[in-house]
DNA sequence: AGCCTTTCCCTTTTT
DNA sequence: GGGAAAGGCT
């Protein structure tokens, strides 16, 4: 509940002093549906915060009776400190102010049972999906070769994303895959999580959906709860979301969606623009205020972004406009090659930093994750400070989720997923044999993999060494779940790593990345403490997967585009322009035209995110997947207003043919190095025909050269001390005690000992 | 069962 | 160029 002194605002509240016209009519139209068209850098953020806020200290709501929709964890927690701030509110945590699965969670665990699930229901992550498609492939009989796992999980989502359950889908589009086989996956693949008590992502809202839909009473208190709803970013909503927002605002229709059409970058995730151009024919009477003010770009900037975006059909047009100056043209640079682009970045932020500009002020956005290795590389050579954001994230690594599933299995014994995965590692003896055994045993019986594993060992199913080995197992994990109660959940994951032999594994694992996993592991450990229970940090895991990496220092941040939305710098380097990397022809082979277009949109977002200075660059060649490909520069390169753009050459790249035979940038399938298709030939690989021994015995001449080998303890000017875990010419790789593996030049590096150790 | 070697596939984008 | 899975050997 809100501090009472902090309802009564006289006058013109403080909070909207420097609105502009159409901000304050997006803030102030409280009843009634609206839908505010925002271009971007319009303070769009601003203006959905402030309404909240507004909504809260005019009286019109409780804070529980808010509903507020985001996409990213990123953006909740925005809005969360900035209303907490603006009304001055010690915690807001309470309040339904988060993102489409934090929201459809809560409202999940307290009507699971109307779906099947238990409310202590677990959130399964990418990889149990996928072992669990994987087991129901072989089940069926459906070879995997043929239908890949990945693919069918693809199929799954997709039909979640639009909001049908496995009785929903059409007869006709079932039949599409397999013959209707892949459908039946789809029906024994929930089935399967209903019986493991489990969720996947895409269940979170599709569950809540079905109740809301099955269910007129929950329904109906929902509509009595929710006074006013608010959504960031509408024209990233899936179907699924759209319907169960729509049900949600029927209520009392005080719906307000705040969207960018220009900027709509999910499709292939199931977002539909066509949500956004729905709203007036959803919500009859709709009001649509929109922000073309852009308070962030330069004028060229803004053009720039402008001219691109206005080569799709089928916008809802907006013309953003800016009182700010013309500012800098922006530069778009030609390379010979990837490393070449990577040094000439580089080198500009040397420059910039040179002239005072805080790093942090300054981002490189790639179109896809695999492009960030090669700007890191350059700046650790480089000593530039820079940070990936959502690049490797902690909870995905593999000793964090094997740990977690130890966890899983402590909290929840019947976490089958969990049981599968933790009787492996470290090595009990017990590998897919006894397992086997087991699985079919807990089929037969319907019960859950731990249980049946119990009731193995009093019989003679398993030779006596397995039969002992998994008794010791099951007795441990009972052991630890009577614990649960009596200690306290960091010291109790301590112990079950511990008594477990996990954490043993990994300190007896000579390689080099061991002793950094041992690390991370004691980092879960000390990050287990910040939570109430051992429960609440397995969702908060298994939503936000993510930690929140060394913010606020001065750092370049290296991201994708798609990571980039919402965010702003003074300056924007847009690497990788080429035709098939961007726009991404696998996008485009699998889209068409409106693959194109959302690329397109995607530059959009990239060149709008840059409030002083943009600077595209585009490579002749590229290593991909080892081998070279060449390709031309963007065809968005050309969209660019030439008035507003200087064109440098590096070495006469920009013009210059490229040379023959090198075509596009390969197929979708990416076929072999030395074969090819017609018109889409790709460079021979530098490698092929290099055999692994040719390479070991290369690397193994080069190890000597470089005066540095392999296991050595060394010191590095930036990342303190480390031991050696590759050597390759001048580069090392060196696993370091505090910064995680990076690749570095040896000279850059000495032994430990003459650093004073 | 476990270890080592070879082969395959991969790189769009994320909650 | 790298990680995972398959395959082969002890």
């Amino acid at each position: 509940m809100m501090d009472e002194s902090q309802t009564q605002i006289d006058g013109q509240p403080p909070y909207v002093e420097g609105l502009n016209e159409s901000q304050l009519e997006a803030v102030e139209a409280t009843d009634g549906p609206v839908l505010v068209l925002a271009g971007a850098g319009t303070g769009k953020t601003r203006v959905l915060t402030t309404r909240l806020a507004h909504i809260l200290a005019t009286g019109k709501a409780f804070p529980g009776q808010v509903l507020a929709v985001t996409f990213t964890n990123k953006a909740a927690q925005e809005m969360k400190e900035r209303v907490a701030k603006i009304l001055n509110q010690p915690s807001v945590e309470r309040w339904w102010l988060g993102t489409f699965h934090a929201i459809a969670v809560r409202m999940l665990r307290a009507h699971a049972e109307k779906v099947g699930l238990g409310s202590d229901f677990a959130i399964i992550d990418t990889d149990d999906q996928l072992r669990l498609v994987k087991q129901l492939l072989k089940e069926n009989n459906l070879d995997d070769k043929k239908w890949p796992p990945k693919s069918v999980l693809g199929a799954i989502q997709r039909w979640k994303d639009r909001g049908q359950t496995p009785d929903h889908v059409s007869a006709s589009e079932a039949k599409e895959f397999a013959g209707g086989r892949i459908h039946g996956i789809y029906k024994s693949y929930q089935q399967r999580l209903r019986e493991l008590n489990a969720c996947d992502f895409g269940d979170l809202l599709l569950h809540t959906l079905v109740i809301f839909q099955t269910h007129a009473d929950v329904l109906a208190d929902y509509h009595r709860r929710f006074h006013y709803i608010l959504v960031d970013e509408y024209q990233d909503t899936n179907v699924a979301q759209y319907l169960w927002l729509r049900l949600l605002a029927q209520g009392h229709q005080n719906v307000c969606c705040v969207g960018d059409d220009d900027q709509s970058i999910y499709g292939w995730r199931g977002a539909e623009v066509g949500n956004i151009l729905r709203f007036e024919k959803d919500f009859p009477g709709a009001k649509i205020v929109r922000l073309e003010r852009n308070y962030r770009s330069t004028g060229r900037i803004l053009a720039a972004a402008s001219s691109v975006i206005s080569h799709n059909e089928g916008r809802l047009g907006k013309t953003l406009w800016t009182d700010d100056d013309d500012g800098e043209m922006l530069r778009v640079r030609g390379l010979w090659d990837g490393e070449a682009e990577a040094r000439f970045v580089g080198e500009e932020v040397e420059n910039l930093q040179r002239n005072g500009q805080k790093l942090d002020q300054v981002a490189v956005l790639v179109r896809t994750g695999a492009m960030t290795r090669e700007f890191e590389e350059r700046f650790l050579t480089l000593a530039i400070p820079y940070r990936v954001v959502g690049g490797a994230r902690f909870y995905e690594r593999l000793e964090i989720r094997d740990a977690l599933a130890y966890l899983r299995l402590v909290n929840s014994a019947d976490d089958s997923l969990a049981f599968e995965r933790s009787i492996g590692k470290p090595k009990r003896g017990l590998g897919p044999a006894a397992l086997g055994i087991v699985h079919s045993y807990a089929r037969q019986a319907e019960i859950s993999l731990f249980k049946a594993a119990r009731e193995i060992v009093e019989t003679d199913e398993l030779r006596p060494a397995a039969r002992k080995s998994m008794a010791t197992f099951v007795s441990q994990v009972e052991r630890w779940q009577g614990l649960k109660n009596d200690m306290p959940h960091s010291e109790l994951a301590d112990l079950v790593l511990e008594e477990s032999g996990y954490l043993e594994f990994w300190q007896n694992d000579k390689s080099v990345e061991a002793k950094g996993r041992v690390e991370n592991l004691r980092e879960l450990i000390n990050a287990l403490g910040e939570y109430e229970s051992l429960a609440e940090f397995l969702e908060h895991v298994s939503l936000v997967m993510d930690t929140n990496s060394q913010t606020g220092q001065d750092m370049v941040s290296i991201m994708t585009l798609h990571g980039a939305k919402g965010l702003e710098f003074e300056t924007v380097f847009l690497p990788g322009w080429e035709e098939g990397l961007f726009p991404n022809q696998r996008a485009m082979d699998e889209q068409g035209l409106k693959g194109l277009e959302e690329e397109r949109r995607l530059a959009y977002v990239g060149l709008t995110r840059a409030r002083k200075r943009a600077i595209i660059s585009f490579a002749a060649n590229r290593r991909m997947h080892g081998s070279w490909a060449s390709a031309i520069p963007s065809r968005f390169v050309d969209e660019l207003p030439h008035e507003h753009i200087e064109r440098e050459s590096d070495r006469g790249i920009y013009s210059a043919p490229l040379e023959p035979s090198y075509g596009g940038f390969g197929s979708s399938k990416w076929q072999d190095n030395d074969r090819g298709s017609p018109g889409m030939q790709r460079a021979r690989s530098y490698s092929s025909g290099e055999s692994q021994l040719v390479r070991k015995a290369a690397q193994k001449i080069s190890e000597s050269k470089s005066g540095f080998s392999r296991g050595e303890r060394v010191f590095h000017q930036k990342f303190g001390y480390g031991l050696v875990a590759s050597v390759e010419g001048e580069r090392l790789t060196i696993s370091f005690d505090k910064a995680g593996s990076k690749k570095v030049l040896s000279n850059f590096v000495v032994p430990a000992e003459q650093a004073g150790m």
